[in-house]
DNA sequence: AAAGCTCCCAACCGCTCGTCT
DNA sequence: AAGACGAGCGGTTGGGAGCTT
């Protein structure tokens, strides 16, 4: 990347730049877990890692922190962005504080490959073909609606029925877990609170003086999957685990392979238990209400569109 | 099938702001 | 009070995936 300007913040001579690779993400991601992100300037040295402690923040903040939302941006959190930045302007952190599990980087990004566009175009349409309603742009709520709901050529405008946008209130944490016979073995865990039962999502795994351990890099290139199944130490869990069997290690093998990357998209989404999802994310929503009403008042608004129709 | 084009998004840069000494 | 340092923010870039011809 031949870049311009002027010279480097910091030496940044012998430092990695570019794509991060998985081992960097595995001990950005295990010392994080263990030791915190104080200082992100000395961060690198502590970790490792061959990268600038900015370039650590930004990965761990817009692709490895554990809360980060995936899959594609709903109607109703497009519709939020365009209100937000007609308030806030290009206050791409504060529109994401508003967003939960959403970056700055990526509304952002959002806003400029999509959404400017697509207000651009909107206002170069004569007001005469609008619907009466779309006229009124006054209260959040409603203009938010309307924003969404002319027939916008949108190539997404039906496709965002895709239920594992709606993963999202899995919540997501580092256990500690006996992987290997005589290991010490950190695992990033993604505990499913309907299933009762936690998983490894990434595998990502270290010893704690992360080095990486060779296993897990042969497991990312078609390895047993199942091995990585480890298990919370409760005895349900367990006994779970063994009455379900294979069946439950072959739709998580599978779920990992595609968030991987490793095989195509499977078409099993719907087995998810949709109304199970749906209360957890109504729970969510009354603790979110009491920590955060900003923030909750965006989050009601998904939650209450959510194609699984609780309503 | 291959070449060219477009679009998306991860990651970079420089600037500002807040905190510490 | 002021300078140094670190964190965070917003703007921008370019590699690569996907699409078109």
């Amino acid at each position: 990347m031949g870049r311009r300007g002027r010279a480097p913040c910091c030496d940044k001579v012998g430092l990695n730049k570019g794509s991060w690779s998985l081992e960097e993400d595995m001990r950005l991601v295990a010392y994080i877990e263990r030791h915190g992100h104080g200082n992100w300037r000395a961060l690198p040295k502590l970790s490792g890692l061959l990268r600038c402690g900015k370039s650590c923040r930004l990965r761990w903040i817009n692709y490895l922190r554990p809360d980060i939302k995936r899959g594609n941006f709903t109607k109703e959190e497009e519709d939020a962005i365009i209100e937000l930045h007609r308030l806030l302007g290009n206050k791409w952190s504060k529109i994401a504080s508003c967003l939960p599990g959403r970056t700055d980087n990526e509304i952002k990004n959002m806003w400029n490959t999509h959404l400017k566009k697509r207000l651009a175009s909107r206002e170069r349409k004569p007001m005469a073909t609008q619907k009466p309603e779309d006229s009124q742009s006054s209260s959040s709520s409603s203009a938010s609606r309307s924003c969404s709901d002319h027939g916008e050529s949108k190539s997404d405008e039906e496709g965002n029925e895709d239920p594992s946008l709606y993963f999202t209130d899995l919540s997501i944490e580092m256990i500690e877990a006996p992987i290997g016979p005589d290991m010490d073995v950190w695992g990033v865990a993604e505990y499913d609170t309907h299933q009762e039962e936690a998983v490894v999502k990434l595998p990502y795994a270290v010893v704690p003086d992360t080095v990486i351990v060779p296993e897990f890099l042969s497991v990312m290139e078609g390895g047993d999957y199942s091995s990585l199944i480890v298990s919370t130490g409760e005895e349900a869990m367990e006994e779970e685990e063994e009455a379900k069997g294979e069946g439950k290690s072959s739709e998580w093998v599978e779920y990992l392979e595609k968030e991987l990357g490793l095989c195509g998209a499977s078409e099993e989404d719907d087995s998810i238990n949709q109304e199970s999802l749906m209360r957890d994310a109504a729970e969510q929503q009354m603790q979110m209400e009491e920590e955060d009403p900003v923030s909750s008042y965006f989050h009601k608004e998904l939650v209450s569109t959510c194609p699984f129709g609780s309503r």
